[in-house]
DNA sequence: TCTGGGGTCCTAGGACCC
DNA sequence: TCTGGGGTCCTAGGACCC
């Protein structure tokens, strides 16, 4: 049997969101109609543009520039800051109820997701009116709109969803990939970014008819196991299944932050880490899962990235085992250029701990941190982000320097 | 006050073993 | 005695997504 796929997009998510916010707070203006962007703040050197309005759009400012370079296009530019707390609350809420319509639900992204509408046809007889009726009945009880995509798969429904915005209903069944799909440039299909792009213009091709119809082979050989995608994808073929699975696979938990000043401190730097493997140990044990690999990324100050990590020899979700290996990984990777940012990331995600006692080793007491840990998450959780931090572990980090 | 943050997946190359 | 080659594990970095 055929599949039916939705992919349901919100249309300029967090703008969007804040529009509905503020007129919620009684503002008199809706954002959406002016030029506006949700941009992060300049004073933390967070000023990049993370949405913006249809009228912004037009003065050509795009997403992820910097807020300078948005006012200079636009001067009379608004700025309003991101609410996340918000965004979770609205993605949840549309998101329970699309649950009405379909238990397979697959969340792609805060603002994103696709249900699997196989099977429901004896109900829903049109699937594009049952679209639009899910479309206007989100624009009605929630205030924004969105974006339903429908396809014979998850890739055409996503490419669908993204035709013509916003509000709108669009399909791209099989028999439509010649008509829908293929005259579109190469840079338009899902996953081609700007260096794939690039090389496809490099080799003279330019739509994806032109990509569906280039030789296996010639492709192999750019782009070694990415052709096979490149040339499925063309064709509009992709046998992935929905899954509500997908989006909490949790393979790594990260947190990076962009510092207020550069600095080679490495005091201050270790603090940084030091609150940073806090956040993201807790999330760790919130899931209820351990971690086997410990990672450090940098950017210097010539925004020159770099990272580093290391195998723990055992799984743990123990804060002080994490931050003693982020300080060791920091002091032998840290070049000494003056840091613009910094984070930590645990990878390698286990749901068991598991204890691999090496024949070579006496297993050295352990105290047992648990309960501990436990109380402290619970406080903070409670109190907000990064109160408390034993002070046992601040000491990790100092005795580390005097080596 | 110039360039965010959180993810996934893939690849190349080195170390090490047989 | 003149350096093969397969396999595995690990790491760094890049491309892409929202």
């Amino acid at each position: 049997m055929e599949r039916i796929i939705f992919h349901i997009d919100v249309n300029n998510a967090f703008l969007s969101w804040t529009a509905v916010y503020l007129l919620k707070q009684g503002y008199k203006e809706d954002i959406r109609k002016i030029p506006s962007v949700i941009g992060g703040d300049e004073k933390e050197r967070r000023g990049i543009v993370l949405a913006k309005s249809p009228v912004a759009k037009k003065y050509g400012i795009v997403t992820a520039e910097p807020i300078y370079q948005a006012k200079k296009k636009c001067p009379n530019l608004q700025i309003f800051e991101a609410n996340r707390e918000f965004y979770i609350e609205m993605s949840h809420l549309f998101k329970n109820y699309l649950k009405n319509y379909s238990p397979n639900i697959e969340e792609f992204s805060i603002d994103e997701c696709f249900i699997d509408m196989t099977g429901t046809n004896y109900l829903y007889k049109d699937y594009v009116k049952l679209a639009h009726k899910i479309k206007d009945e989100i624009k009605e009880k929630f205030g924004f709109t969105v974006n339903v995509g429908i396809g014979n798969n998850k890739l055409c429904a996503k490419m669908a969803s993204d035709f013509e915005k916003p509000d709108k209903v669009h399909t791209l069944y099989k028999d439509e990939i010649v008509t829908k799909l293929w005259p579109l440039d190469v840079s338009e299909l899902f996953m081609v970014g700007k260096k794939t792009t690039q090389e496809l213009y490099n080799m003279n091709i330019h739509t994806i008819e032109e990509l569906a119809h280039t030789p296996l082979g010639k492709l192999e050989k750019k782009f070694k196991k990415q052709a096979e995608y490149l040339r499925k994808a063309s064709w509009g073929i992709d046998d992935s299944e929905v899954n509500e699975e997908n989006y909490h696979k949790n393979n790594s938990i990260s947190t990076t932050e962009t510092l207020k000043y550069d600095t080679v401190d490495t005091d201050k730097l270790k603090e940084y880490l030091l609150r940073q493997t806090e956040r993201v140990t807790r999330e760790l044990r919130e899931k209820g899962k351990y971690a086997n690999t410990v990672s450090v990324i940098f950017k210097d100050n010539q925004f020159i990235s770099y990272s580093a990590q290391e195998k723990l020899s055992n799984s743990t979700d123990d804060t002080r085992e994490i931050y003693k290996k982020v300080v060791e990984i920091f002091d032998k990777n840290f070049k000494g250029i003056s840091l613009r940012l910094i984070g930590v990331r645990l990878s390698e995600l286990t749901e068991h701990k598991n204890k691999q006692i090496s024949i070579f080793e006496i297993e050295e007491e352990k105290e047992d941190n648990s309960e501990i840990q436990k109380t402290i998450d619970d406080l903070n959780k409670k109190f907000g982000n990064d109160l408390i931090i034993p002070a046992s572990l601040k000491i990790i980090g100092k005795n580390s320097l005097e080596k």
